[in-house]
DNA sequence: TATTGTTATACTCTATAACTATA
DNA sequence: TATAGTTATAGAGTATAACAATA
């Protein structure tokens, strides 16, 4: 009689918690970094996609930030009350509200850039910038690839 | 005059974001099927580690299962009043508490291991076995990576 | 003095459902 | 009828500080 085998993966191999886990670790001084502008990485994450996709509809944002359409409710009435962010009823379809990027919230970005290049710099000269292409890659084929049944 | 540069890289090259989207995309089925048990993400995050490393201080638990320790405060007192986790005082150094996975917890834990298999093979027929394996081994190479300054 | 863990507090996100307005 | 977004609500995690017990 052998042994039985184990019931399930060891958590390093256990793809969330890996995923987890190596966030937690990039996570860090990113957090430390948007601490000093009072704004959090959920709204970092908003302004990062709106900036780069321009005047977008809440339910994308919410799919791009992997955030809550109840939670982007309370985060944008928030980031507006901040004059990060404008909100536009859309002309073709008044279901929907557009959202933008003011001044104010494309100067936080801007604030944020030099050190976060710095950031990213030490990543690829510790991790090696080939190893993070390539890790960037599997995690977007990762996320296109479709697990329903 | 050639344009700026982008101030900052795309999202789906941005390594945080990058991270928490393939997380989600690969958590919906899990969180699905521990809805079954009443179960959180966090919760079976602290039964997994727990079961693998052995009873284990509180500390060690937070660390590994990537939560606050008063977060876990919290979660332990209600896993042990549901009988999944036991606590003692350490013997040799008795400001520790050793947490040990009960008979019940280790049940929970078989209970799920069966779907829990067909999610991972799903997982590797559909983004290849190979991928994932790459994959997992620079989760662990950027974990172990050491960012601080 | 430092470490382990708990408690307290304020804030925020999660998850779901019910709801309004519009299509 | 379906969709976009808001509101309500209960529960839980985050983050920090203060604290007690122990080392």
């Amino acid at each position: 009689m052998t042994d039985k085998p184990p019931i399930l993966r060891r958590t390093e191999r256990s793809l969330p918690i890996a995923l987890l886990r190596a966030r937690e670790s990039v996570m860090e001084p990113i957090r430390d970094m948007l601490a000093t502008s009072g704004i959090n990485e959920q709204k970092w994450r908003v302004l990062r996609v709106v900036q780069e996709q321009g005047p977008m509809e809440q339910t994308a944002i919410a799919q791009a930030a992997c955030l809550l359409l109840p939670s982007l409710t309370r985060i944008l009435r928030t980031m507006e009350e901040e004059g990060l962010l404008s909100r536009a009823p859309d002309l073709h379809d008044r279901r929907k509200t557009i959202v933008t990027v003011t001044e104010a919230g494309l100067a936080l970005i801007s604030a944020h850039s030099a050190q976060s290049g710095q950031l990213l710099s030490r990543l690829e000269q510790r991790f090696g910038p080939e190893r993070l292409n390539q890790l960037l890659d599997l995690l977007e084929e990762l996320r296109r690839t479709d697990f329903s049944e």
